[in-house]
DNA sequence: TTGTTAATGTGTCATTTGACACAGTTTTTT
DNA sequence: AAAAAACTGTGTCAAATGACACATTAACAA
């Protein structure tokens, strides 16, 4: 819960008493390895804050093959948004990829939060601008690699998923095969 | 600046007041095509509602290469968020591809609609997040179409704009080269 | 411990792609 | 109207990639 707190401080102060009455509003959590956060066809009514561990949220494309979406890991707040907010059911899968710390956030708590007050309405209007500026950016950047440069901004960025998460789910993930993340690995090392 | 008031209201109610202050903050302006709504080195202090036209945004690899971003078409709301968020210069450029008609919202004006009255901090709220959810929604149907079904989805979606803007562009914009893109073509028309 | 499954490393080969080159066309500028 | 610039169509060729196949190793479960 200290990092939920640490994470929340870094978008402004807030008064202690709405700090608590945030925080109070999350649940901590675990998973296994290969337990399942979210699965197809559910719907999503939270919203969550990774303490430590790698979650793989993945989606199928019309051949039925596994496309990663997102790796995430500690510190990240994360939901299937379409989900969340439209109150529809999703298609794609969340899976625990090591055992996994995490907090969650119901949609009826963050609505309250919302409602509490103008400084928490305002609170929450600046993650969420924060989380769409982050996005945009991210994908902005994606767009301007090539995988091999991908790969290397991984491996500078988050040396510990490289080290933790299995090739085939990186390569997907910066939109390759696992065999074309194995030459570039191969050239990176003989180099 | 009628198209900006449908706008507004495709994110549910507000009052007629409301919604008069809110389309009173904006202005209207033009772009002759060639013309740069924003500069390379430039701060973006301001949020653009498309009414008409085609912009072209794009930005630059480490090779000097122009990237497409997006292309933005009618009824689209946009700004360069790290710019207009964080108060930062960015490197990229805007420009427009046809003759443009925008609205332009200042962020000053901007921060006062939000602290004007709770609903209408409310209303930004609720377009912050679905503007949040388009993106990654958008991020995450990317991931999963090879170049080819972009294009189809683009010619889907959008025929307009496949058939305003160069092909350069387009294929920039799905990820490739023109000449892929021009294949792709040939092969449709020849099927 | 052993059998089973998952993950990794690596080679071959057909396919796709990007880079280049250049001709034809359209648009813009002078 | 002429010249210049931008855009489009197309062929060739080398390089990159994906699909397979299979051996090896690691992780997990019976």
């Amino acid at each position: 819960m200290q990092m939920l707190r640490e994470y929340f401080k870094g978008f402004g102060g807030i008064s202690s008493s709405d700090m608590d009455f945030l925080v109070n509003q999350c649940t901590e959590k675990t998973l296994e390895k290969g337990d399942k956060l979210i699965r197809s066809h559910q719907h999503v009514d939270s919203i969550y804050f990774i303490a430590s561990g790698f979650l793989h949220y993945f989606s199928h494309n019309e051949f039925g093959e596994r496309i990663t979406l997102k790796i995430i890991g500690q510190n990240n707040c994360w939901t299937i948004m379409d989900s969340f907010f439209h109150h529809k059911k999703t298609s794609d899968v969340c899976q625990a990829l090591t055992d996994v710390r995490y907090c969650e956030l119901k949609r009826s708590d963050y609505l309250n939060i919302k409602s509490k007050n103008k400084e928490l309405a305002n609170f929450i209007q600046t993650i969420t601008e924060y989380l769409l500026t982050s996005k945009v950016s991210e994908a902005n950047k994606k767009s301007k690699m090539s995988v091999e440069e991908r790969y290397l901004d991984l491996l500078h960025y988050h040396p510990d998923m490289v080290q933790q998460v299995p090739v085939n789910i990186i390569a997907s993930y910066i939109g390759t095969s696992r065999e074309t993340l194995h030459r570039i690995r191969r050239k990176l090392t003989a180099a």
